[in-house]
DNA sequence: AGCACGCCGACT
DNA sequence: GTCGGCGTGCTC
């Protein structure tokens, strides 16, 4: 075994570069080692090309493949102690797993501050102080009031105040820096790890009794807190699924170890946040989009030493480090936005799975719809299946009622029976949520003299009509025009537009019920930041009024007023091609039922069809998500498809159709001649044109590989890719690898 | 991906 | 006469 004190010091350093370049490049260890030597993880400056850029040492050796005169020295150490370990380890994994160049990952997976190469250790927190004593009244601030709030503030904590807590109380920096002017306080720099005061007693707020259920699982997960210990937390709305993770959490921070939570984007919300904060006394980190690049650093730094006891946060707060992992937790696994969908195309939620492996801790999976990959590993043993079956409430789950919308006259998209349970439910002074997944006035203008529809030029796609402001946009390259007063075709003035967004229902809604206030909730109405949050809060109050909104609405938010809930049409979803969408659109319509009837009154969900007798959506309707999932399942398993095989996609994407298939073709027929005998596992379908051949006047076109065996799709991937990085025609095509697609779109 | 080199069109 | 279009070649 080499021992580290008698090895020469090494003269190569393997370092992975920031470039989509799957390899490492050599350079010469010239430069002064750092004081402990040249270890993996540790960051370089290093050129590359004609530039300079930060690399991470991945491997020391004593040569390279290359000859030494083709090798260049470092320029610096940027790190006298490696980046943590499990961190390196995780990105190495992705890097591995997802078939992408590991510069790349770990240069995706670094916070800002450490891409640029500044440095980790040693960072300060800023501290404010008053110099004065409390009494002694300056003359100067006599005509600046908010100048003496703040300094009478800084005299009530005369051991500082940190910036983030001052400027949370409505002061600015430069008051601060005045009152330092006016030599009335100080500013200090005291170093980060002694900045967060040790926490004597856990729990800020006592715990919540545990019904029957949730005291089953929890001690389930107790159970054996040393190993990797995989649980699918499979629980109804409102079945108390987050009091669960609360409590696990405790346990494992009264351990002294950390957890990991993460949330949908959608669900990190300032309501989530606090709970936890209020929770607990242990220092909680969230890492949401709202930090500086500072703050981001920081609550890195604050988790890979250990100080942070929970991190919460979305998809890429998996690649936070952990000094002392000790569960980690993912809320609604099934959720999409897990998934990134593009660079990178990692799953949050499986990276979760890979991390708690590797550190023998247990994993928490929690959703009321859970996807049927985690259902499957359920029901295969890989996970426990752990069942919350009883509501907080005394009512259960409003059911789905199907309203068959053949042959009968819509205004906004809403027919007769749907309008009048409306009207009864706004009567009964309860709310009513309207979901309709399409936002705009009307997914296109046509016009009614030649049949002319508004297209989209970049695109195979139809036009958005909006209204506010009046437009045609296209929803997938953001093309906009002005709407035309008459047929660009025939000149007629007979346009008229198809279908409903829900600008359109929205609309109708306030002409039907003009006493009553309609709030529509999309990405375009809550496109200024708070908007969202003051129109929650609004509608939190309980006066009755109309929601109108797409699926921003449908997950997670507390809404204990309404007790109706419609969806304008179910089938949009139901009838995609993709693979996935009966699973989503069933998830998604069972998130939306979820909202209505979660206070004192039982609910109702009135579903709007074309196809009340389509055998998916009556199994949903009449016996719910579970029975419809071990349906899919079936599906899946008959038809080949995950989670009984494994999915590798290839997109291929170019502003000329012949070239873009033609690599197609070429790395088809190279992978059919190299997996007839290495991997004959692997299935290659394709090249087809992608659902949307035209996007932004590029055309897409796609290559899928299967396989049973992920050793064997493994390998193939690792094939196409070095060949496509080695083949000249692939250069002048864009190409990408999704490793376990979310969508074949 | 960057970034340079290199060879052909419309401007001061 | 130059500024600049993007084809193609390389990065230890």
């Amino acid at each position: 075994m080499p021992d580290s004190f008698s090895s020469p010091p090494p003269r190569v350093l393997r370092v992975a570069i920031p470039s989509p370049l799957r390899r490492l490049f050599d350079y010469h260890a010239s430069h002064e080692a750092p004081p402990g030597g040249w270890r993996p993880g540790i960051r370089v400056r290093v050129p590359f090309g004609r530039r300079q850029v930060v690399g991470v040492v991945v491997a020391c050796a004593a040569q390279s493949d290359l000859a030494p005169d083709k090798l260049k020295p470092v320029d610096a150490w940027l790190d006298a102690e490696p980046l943590p370990e499990d961190w390196l380890w995780l990105c190495q994994f992705t890097a591995r797993y997802y078939q992408h160049s590991l510069g790349d990952t770990l240069h995706q997976a670094m916070p800002v501050l450490l891409r640029q190469g500044r440095p980790l250790a040693g960072r300060m927190r800023e501290r404010w102080q008053a110099l004065t004593e409390p009494g002694t009244d300056d003359p100067r601030l006599k005509r600046a009031p908010r100048q003496a709030e703040l300094l009478a503030m800084l005299r009530q904590h005369p051991h500082g105040l940190p910036t983030q807590a001052i400027v949370a109380q409505g002061y600015s920096r430069e008051q601060l820096t005045t009152l330092v002017e006016k030599r009335l306080a100080v500013r200090e720099e005291i170093p980060l790890a002694a900045a967060d005061p040790a926490t004597e007693q856990l729990l800020a707020e006592p715990a919540l009794p545990l019904n029957r259920e949730q005291a089953q699982a929890l001690a389930a997960i107790h159970e054996r807190l040393d190993t990797f210990h995989p649980c699918l937390l499979h629980g109804v709305t409102g079945s108390g699924k987050t009091e669960i993770y609360l409590q696990l959490i405790e346990a494992v921070v009264s351990r002294g170890q950390q957890a990991l939570l993460l949330v949908p984007e959608i669900g990190l919300t300032p309501q989530t946040l606090s709970r936890f904060r209020q929770r607990f006394r242990a220092p909680v980190v969230a890492l949401h989009s709202g930090l500086t690049d500072n703050e981001r650093l920081d609550a890195w730094e604050a988790a890979a030493s250990g100080r942070a006891a929970i991190v919460i946060g979305t998809r890429s707060a998996i690649f936070t480090p952990l000094a002392r992992p000790g569960v980690i937790i993912v809320d609604e696994e099934h959720d999409a936005s897990f998934k990134q969908q593009e660079g990178l195309r990692y799953h949050a939620r499986d990276l979760a799975v890979a991390r708690a492996q590797h550190h023998a801790i247990p994993l928490l999976l929690g959703s009321a719809t859970p996807s049927l990959e985690s259902l499957h590993h359920a029901a295969s043993g890989h996970y426990r299946h752990l069942r919350l079956t009883r509501r907080a409430s005394r009512h259960p789950p409003a059911r789905l009622e199907l309203i068959d919308l053949r042959g009968r006259p819509r205004r906004g998209g809403l027919i007769a029976p749907a309008i009048e349970a409306i009207g009864e439910t706004l009567s009964a002074g309860h709310q009513v949520l309207v979901f309709i997944n399409r936002r705009g006035f009307a997914p296109t203008l046509a016009c009614h003299a030649c049949g002319w529809l508004a297209d989209c030029d970049h695109c195979d796609a139809h036009m958005t009509l909006h209204r506010q402001p009046p437009m045609l946009a296209c929803h997938h390259c953001d093309k906009r025009r002005p709407v035309p007063d008459a047929c660009p075709s025939c000149g007629s003035a007979d346009l008229r537009p198809l279908g409903s967004g829900t600008e359109r229902t929205e609309e109708t809604l306030a002409s039907l019920f003009p006493k009553v206030p309609v709030h529509r909730i999309d990405r375009d109405s809550t496109r200024r930041r708070d908007a969202f949050e003051q129109t929650l809060a609004q509608v939190r109050r309980g006066e009755p009024c109309l929601l109108v909104g797409t699926q921003m609405l449908a997950k997670g938010h507390h809404l204990p007023h309404v007790t109706l809930v419609v969806v304008v049409n179910a089938d949009a979803g139901l009838y995609a091609s993709d693979f996935r969408a009966l699973e989503h659109s069933a998830q998604l319509l069972v998130q939306v039922a979820g909202r209505a009837g979660r206070a004192a009154h039982p609910g109702r969900v009135l579903v709007q069809t074309l196809h009340t007798d389509d055998p998916h959506l009556r199994l949903l309707a009449e016996h719910g998500y579970d029975a419809l999932a071990g349906q899919l399942l079936a599906e899946r398993r008959a038809a080949a498809l995950p989670p009984y095989r494994f999915l590798a996609l290839l997109r291929l994407e170019s502003p000329r159709e012949d070239a873009t298939i033609s690599l197609g073709r070429e790395a088809a027929a190279m992978l059919r001649g190299w997996t007839g005998e290495h991997a004959p596992d692997v299935h290659c379908l394709g090249p087809v044109p992608a659902p949307m051949e035209r996007r932004q006047n590029r055309y897409h076109v796609q290559l899928l590989l299967s396989a049973g065996r992920r050793s064997q799709l493994h390998a193939a991937c690792a094939r196409l890719t070095a060949w496509l990085e080695s083949s000249p025609e692939a250069r002048r095509v864009r190409w990408s690898l999704d490793v376990d697609p979310q969508t074949l779109a």
